[in-house]
DNA sequence: AATCATTTTAAACAACTGTTTAATACAAGC
DNA sequence: GCTTGTATTAAACAGTTGTTTAAAATGATT
């Protein structure tokens, strides 16, 4: 048994691995010889098939973007047809799914918030691809909810707002895993946080449309 | 003119440089030399004060903390003669300004942004001495606002909900730089951004206490 | 003025970095 | 069987890293 992963060709390897190694380490702190080693070649050849480091870390960006969103389509959140409160929450707990499930996809979505919290070059090449399409997503079913029609900065707050309660599991992840272990504990865990951020949103969404009034009745 | 801030001893100019080129670039990215550089001082400077790199990180960490909440102390979120509801806003102003602010402070919370995202050895240290105070206020502001008494979990979770809006400006601040830059422009701005995090959280902590009923009234 | 501990310095250290090179192995086409 | 283009390899390269060293400078105490 020389090597059980040798039937994939060396390309392939190279990139799933830098996924692998650059999202556990980042950009800087993770080495060439790191990767070879983990992906069994030899040093030169992350110069060989990719031209440096820095662009198989591009690659293995966009590889990862092409991942999550294969595995996992933003399906009913598109759904015309469907409320937009029931898109939003499929929305919500899709969104939260890619970020936590602890499946490959982990990886992917490490280094995609990596890059988000540090961006580096390879950021703005993503933004439209694959970025951009979520936030217009999103916006739209925003915009449904709220019916009538509201200036462009209270949509774009409303969508930080949601999009931050999301992002939070990932990007301050040290602190859930530190001080709220069990909200993230296992998948009905994730549901549940995802049905509190939809169903938190949708509260202040529509007491925002209606006149203002007392808070205690 | 030998130099302007020699007055400074080097042991402050060092720990005052260290938080400046860590929240740029992060603890790897940092090199020594870059740190003394700027500082005026010799190579081995940081060695002999500091026992070593990650010595000096752990240290400028820890100084940085202290700063924020020198400079923006949690004041009338603590006075517990305040509605909870106005503490509430109070803490999420002071927060966002914190985060977001663009005098010496910036660097600080960047520094801080950057440890949570991305953490090292240092963040066990700082959780117990600067972060749990503040979570603690925040979850008794939340549960003074929902009155009657609620699941703990349910506490926890409207606390992400409501620190993720924050740090969304932080941790996600090169998605807000290219999408929403004029949600961020100027202090006017930040404050409206406050303001809206604060209405949106009020708004679901109040309609999450009321009896379920239709969205559409 | 001499002694002392403390501070500062330039230089060197050893380890590691991404990248290149030039030799070798391999496979397909003629 | 030889040639040709591709793939793989070990070795070396040049630069940077954090850290150490040992000498020099400094300043207070005697």
């Amino acid at each position: 048994m020389t090597q059980s992963t040798t039937i994939e060709p060396v390309f392939d390897r190279l990139l799933q691995v830098a996924v692998e190694v650059f999202a556990e380490c980042g950009f800087r702190e993770t080495t060439v010889r790191e990767i070879c080693s983990r992906a069994h070649v030899n040093v030169a050849s992350v110069n060989y098939y990719f031209r440096s480091k820095e662009a198989l870390y591009s690659q293995a960006l966009a590889f990862a973007f092409r991942e999550t969103n294969r595995l996992y389509p933003p399906d009913a959140a598109l759904d015309k047809s469907l409320p937009p409160e029931q898109r939003l929450a499929v929305f919500i707990n899709n969104s939260l799914h890619k970020l936590l499930d602890d499946n490959q996809l982990d990886l992917h979505s490490k280094l995609i918030a990596r890059e988000i919290a540090d961006p580096t070059n390879a950021l703005d090449d993503i933004m439209e691809t694959a970025l951009v399409p979520q936030i217009a997503l999103l916006e739209d079913i925003i915009r449904l909810i709220l019916k009538e029609p509201v200036d462009k900065v209270i949509v774009q707050r409303c969508l930080l707002s949601i999009l931050g309660q999301c992002l939070m599991f990932k990007h301050s992840r040290s602190i859930i895993d530190r001080l709220y272990p069990e909200l993230i504990a296992d998948a009905a865990a994730i549901q549940a946080s995802a049905e509190h951020i939809a169903q938190f949103s949708l509260a202040a969404l529509s007491r925002l449309t209606l006149p203002k009034e007392q808070t205690t009745p």
